[in-house]
DNA sequence: ATTTTATTTGGAATCGATTCCAATTTTATA
DNA sequence: TATAAAATTGGAATCGATTCCAAATAAAAT
């Protein structure tokens, strides 16, 4: 490996001072044409790059130009969607993106994650921790803490106490819509699996479900809720219960998934008991994830913009990291929109803008 | 936001001078117990964690604890298997991974991307570019000259004129035994589909391939190799226009698609042409992503243990920032491991290490 | 040609930590 | 108790950039 080379090597080379050095890198005006040749060689004879430690390091900018993001795990189609997107955007606006993925157990405390952020003064956070981390008591304060060093936005439902931007969806409406949709192709007996209904973001989802069930008088089969009720495990158990544990008259035409995962593990399991979909099941999810269209019959599931919260919320930080009038911070709800395929029924591709 | 706080206004709290404060954070035994507690108090008082670019630019340490990851894109679920990997073993020994997805379109340099890199005097890089960006013109001298300001591992197959270490697989005997294995099944008229033929990566699939189909005396049906042949789509189309353009007897019994993404595609147009899988006929993927064990039939695929790599990439890249003697660069190779499921009608779950 | 103004340049201070060295205090030994 | 040795502490230099201020040079105005 080469011995590093700094702005001095290049001045004393060009025989100028470093503050002229420092001048052509920075573009600034105050410096003759061929000054600016001379010193522009040998930075390019070297392919030299100021060090961003340094830059931030001094007083004026204060910057890294970077953006911490917080998610559960890249691997979880929908935190990768996020990532994926925000990092697109934040490149695309000159800055990059720092990955804070959760632990996957419950032994560890959200403070250490903020103090690693806080460590790095970044210019801003991302946070979409999920539903299994927004039941954790210190999240709020330990939120709370990280936005006296930083811009925070989070792609959540508000979590109470915690006064920053919210780039959230209406997910109790778009539920609701979802059971209607159901109920329109003829089903009157439901179940909702996957996820537990005391979860706060699950929570709004579910308020959506009972709320239709109730308006329009149709039938809630209660379904298993299992520990980490978030993966197709929990979307298979909750079938294989579902299905045979009870007689006829007491299954659900029609089940309703708390994410496209959930309903991967369902169609599987109903698969091997020889239950077809959508003629003996009808079955919907949700997050539009994209193996949603390559399942057998293709799923129909809701579409949550995550990539465009992403986009958002970066964008959010970085005009607030560059100073401009810190918005106050406010809560943006987005509708999501039911994407109709086939696992319901219906053979239309439409989109349903709700 | 607070105004924030340094080791200058610790120190002048605590009435010491700021080298104590510094020797307390870092632990360093010189320290009295008496001031030690006095100084702690306060440091705890204002949650304060010292500043990481402050002790990047330091020149004992000279480490901003930081490993980047070059990846095509995050929700390529093998770029996120290897992102995820990686992330959590970085964490696990104390440092944090930035991003570095590459644009999507071929407008960019690779110089381009090495200089972010570069700027950053990160600790080490973890070079997964995939096939299509292994390609490009000036990516050896890119590397190279990354290679001069921090260590690099690359997780693909050895590129020319690179000296970096390699960790790949060996997927020409891994294609050769799918390939065999076919064979066993009964099928003697085989296709490959995706990818294309002349690319490296997807050379020596296809090498391995070649030489199962002579060694063996089968039939290797030609088929349609899009454009960007690594996508579901290119699945789909390759498998219409294998079994619209051709008769009866030209068409394949057998597919082996370059990626479990492209088998997805083509199982999904096979499921509409009403050609069952693994009757009609049988299909292999690559990768073993997780959804390959939901679709229908679950899909036999070969496991490249890419997060394994992962790990041992980010492992070798911190042991060489700690300046522990940096090993030579070398090449592992590891056997992927063929994942027996049903598409190709054999109904076990067994694992067969080659 | 000379003064005034504008442009260009160099030198020093700064950002927030760490570490070396010297000064000081404490403890151990004679 | 005096002296040597060890432990603790403060002050200054350093890391690699940027920026302010003053000095030097060039251009414009008288």
């Amino acid at each position: 490996m080469a011995e590093k080379i700094t702005i001095y090597d290049i001045a004393a080379e060009a025989k100028v001072a470093p503050s002229t050095v420092s001048r052509v890198l920075t573009h600034h005006p105050n410096v003759s044409a061929k000054t600016r040749e001379k010193v522009q060689a040998i930075i390019n004879k070297y392919h030299f790059t100021p060090s961003l430690s340094a830059q931030a390091l001094e007083q004026s900018r204060q910057s890294n130009k970077t953006i911490g993001v917080i998610i559960p795990e890249v691997t979880d189609h929908y935190s990768g969607k996020i990532l994926c997107a925000a990092d697109r955007e934040a490149r695309r606006l000159g800055y990059q993106t720092l990955l804070f993925q959760l632990p996957g157990n419950e032994n560890y405390d959200m403070n250490d994650i903020v103090n690693q952020l806080i460590r790095r003064r970044l210019n801003g956070a991302l946070y979409s921790g999920g539903v299994l981390e927004a039941m954790r008591p210190e999240l709020p304060a330990a939120l709370n803490r990280l936005m006296e060093y930083m811009p925070l936005v989070a792609i959540s439902p508000p979590i109470a106490g915690v006064n920053c931007t919210f780039l959230h969806n209406d997910l109790e409406t778009t539920m609701y819509h979802a059971v209607q949709h159901l109920y329109m192709l003829g089903h009157r007996r439901l179940a909702f699996i996957g996820g537990a209904r005391d979860m706060r973001e699950s929570g709004a989802r579910t308020r959506g479900y009972l709320r239709a069930i109730q308006d329009l008088g149709l039938m809630d089969i209660p379904s298993f809720h299992g520990e980490g009720g978030f993966t197709p495990e929990s979307g298979e158990i909750a079938v294989l219960r579902l299905f045979s544990e009870t007689d006829e008259a007491h299954r659900p035409t029609a089940i309703v998934a708390f994410s496209d995962l959930v309903a991967l593990g369902a169609m599987k399991q109903l698969n091997i008991m020889r239950l077809r979909v959508p003629q003996d099941v009808a079955i919907i999810g949700c997050d539009n994830t994209f193996f949603s269209q390559y399942t057998t019959p293709p799923l129909t599931t809701i579409d949550l913009y995550s990539e465009e919260r992403a986009r958002t919320a970066v964008n959010e930080l970085v005009n607030c990291s560059q100073g401009s009038t810190p918005k106050p911070p406010f809560t943006l709800v987005r509708a999501p929109a039911l994407i109709v395929r086939e696992s319901c029924g219906v053979m239309l591709g439409r989109r349903e803008n709700l």
